[in-house]
DNA sequence: GATAGGATCTGTAGGAACTACAGGTTCAAG
DNA sequence: CTTGAACCTGTAGTTCCTACAGATCCTATC
């Protein structure tokens, strides 16, 4: 494995799993990569950088559909300038909203951990911060 | 369903699946509700609020262990206050990267935005402030 | 070159987290 | 009472991984 990465150091380098990356190979995901004569695939940097991308997309709960959407707009040539504008806005609002909700979760787990200096625990207001209705 | 919500109800005020709902149920993650004299389940607001609770915390990425370790914290007598105190601030650190990331993804959607005004499609650095290696 | 052990292959099966459906019962409005 | 919607249980299917088996490839060491 000379001039690029093997999957498991692709693997190692990302935190997703060799079955994993397969998988995204099969559904799509990314290409399926240069092959030795051994079938062995190899993989380069910006590959590796690309999926480090999916998995972080898929910690932040984006679905698969979702991220394939993103890597849309990075591969181009798919959408209008006025397509990519709507499409870069929309899931811009998507993110504050994700943002919002984090930032009341960690508020509320400071105040908590704050709150932890006794014997008594706390009541936790995790609920009270991210359990409003739609 | 007189004095409370049923689970279509539930379902409604949620975003929950009806199905989801009672698969949580089965898996413990919600306690069995009440039931009419006909079986049909009855649920009340704090329910619904636990729920969209976790539904929350799905949609920003964490698995239902991890809602399950929140939720203990919110229903307490489990752990002593130094515990509680470790698994918050833990929880927190992973919250704070969830949001470093999201800010990114946030800040490079607004720039491809702002920067589809004419013809051509920019360049979406989407890749290159989310697909850092670990 | 031979060997050994780790890395990787393909294909299949299973787990986690839902999601859909079928056949039946309950509920509420008219 | 009737009707249609809501709900029940149980089973099966989908999505997104994850694990495993049997085989081949690769590389380091002798």
């Amino acid at each position: 494995m000379r001039a690029g990465l093997g999957i498991g150091a692709l693997s190692k380098r990302t935190g997703v799993h060799i079955e994993t990356i397969r998988y995204y190979e099969r559904i799509g995901l990314i290409p399926p990569p240069p092959r030795t004569a051994g079938r062995h695939r190899v993989y380069d940097e910006a590959m590796a950088r690309r999926l480090a991308f999916i998995a972080r997309m898929r910690a932040l709960g984006f679905t698969l559909d979702e991220v394939r959407t993103f890597l849309a707009l990075v591969d181009g040539g798919r959408y209008s300038c006025a397509q990519v504008r709507d499409l870069t806005l929309a899931h811009r609002e998507t993110v504050r909203r994700k943002i919002a909700d984090l930032q009341a979760l960690e508020a509320a787990l400071g105040d908590m951990a704050a709150a932890c200096h006794g014997d008594a625990v706390p009541d936790c207001p995790i609920i009270d911060r991210l359990g409003h209705l739609v």
